[in-house]
DNA sequence: TCTACGGACGAACAGTGTTCGTGTCAACTG
DNA sequence: CAGTTGACACGAACACTGTTCGTCCGTAGA
């Protein structure tokens, strides 16, 4: 039935390959793949990756994904060794490993909020990730040069990468529950607000530093942080 | 048709309600959608939560649950508001803040360890959850108890409790893809004898300090992580 | 005793990841 | 050059998921 009824277009598809017969109608790879699933996360989430939306952003049904991903888990990896390929690595210099350490840090922290939510799928990811454990070595590089014994090396820099998909997932996700609205402020304000209306006799600390425990502009609270786990090398 | 069909079960049903008037089928009730949910989680994993799973361990549809729960997302939160609530908090003493601290923290990631999963929840839940501000609470009268300023106070229980979630994530993940298996130390091994087969040439450190990467038995990065934290106060 | 109301729930909808079987085109092989 | 093979594309379907609609019914109030 759809042989017959879609003969017409067969026809106009032959048509044109008359015209064009090198083109030939783009075939799929595992890196269109994702870009296409790139594209998506960047501009509607990482909930809305799916496999149906990057096959129809492809042009065809998810069943055609599968013949180059094993899984969407598979894909997810794909994502976030493609975003952990493209921090730099700094060459390692002694007098300035924490700045190294935690401008590294920043990079994959603005590539995982340039996609929001897809953090996710960094804390799920397989520690055997190549591109993840390039990053790893280049901070394993720089603490070793800074004097880091090789054990809290280690141990820091899996602290630090936990950090950095935990903050940026819940960075995300504050942002999407909020649909459209005006997001931070209000949120903040309101915050601030019920924080005010708890009992005073259970919470007098949250009551007394509410401003505090609020407080943070940018990306302060992350910056602290990082520094709170070198400085306590 | 299923009237008809039936009327047996309901004959059956009308004879037992004869013996035991006063039982009545035992109302759904948020308690018990909760108590089960965690009993779902604790034996299957977080990713078994499902409304029809829960629905069904009671004995009846999912749609019977939305009469007592809007969502799903505020069941999970009412599940991390139960976890929360596990965890008891000592009176402050100026002396031994940082182990009262590191106690707490350590409270909560067992109670997310026992439940495997759960704490993805715990990264969504929203941040005005009365339960989990009572651990805010208190972590803040320890940290200001032994002389730490407000402002990195607040930012550090921000920090340790955001480092918890993700601890407990990985941990479950890393568990359940394995299935069945010996889990842990075969795949330790396992990661160890991938991270020599990597090029000398890229991965120096990495390999040189192998074991190191891999080490760490029990909770001490866990423990390691949090003094960390707490020494760079 | 009659009525109204709120909880319980069967059925269905729109989505998800994934697989099976069939097609179809490209490039090797004889 | 003809014929076969094999990899890829894809339509359809399965087993799930969260959620909603409309109906039923038992209990509480008038």
């Amino acid at each position: 039935m759809k042989r017959k009824s879609s003969s017409r277009e067969e026809w106009a598809a032959q048509i044109e390959a008359l015209d064009a017969p090198p083109v030939r109608k783009e075939p799929i790879t595992v890196d269109r793949i994702v870009t296409t699933a790139l594209g998506l996360v960047e501009t509607e989430g990482f909930a809305a990756l799916t496999m149906r939306g990057v096959a129809s952003a492809l042009g065809t049904g998810p069943a055609s994904l599968y013949a180059h991903v094993r899984n969407k888990a598979e894909l997810d990896d794909l994502l976030i060794g493609t975003l952990s390929r493209n921090v730099s690595l700094p060459t390692p210099h002694a007098g300035r490993w924490r700045a190294q350490f935690a401008d590294v840090c920043g990079q994959l922290r603005d590539e995982f909020l340039r996609y929001p939510g897809i953090a996710q799928a960094a804390l799920a990811a397989a520690p055997a990730n190549l591109d993840t454990l390039r990053i790893t070595e280049g901070l394993l590089a720089i603490l070793l040069k800074g004097g880091v014994a090789p054990r809290p090396a280690a141990w820091t820099i899996d602290a630090a990468l936990l950090y950095v998909s935990a903050y940026t997932v819940e960075a995300s996700l504050r942002r999407h529950p909020d649909h459209d609205e005006d997001s931070r402020v209000v949120d903040r304000d309101e915050i601030l607000a019920r924080l005010r209306m708890l009992p005073v006799s259970r919470f007098p600390h949250t009551i007394e530093h509410a401003d505090e425990l609020n407080s943070g502009e940018g990306h302060e609270r992350f910056e602290f942080t990082l520094q709170l786990l070198l400085n306590g090398l």
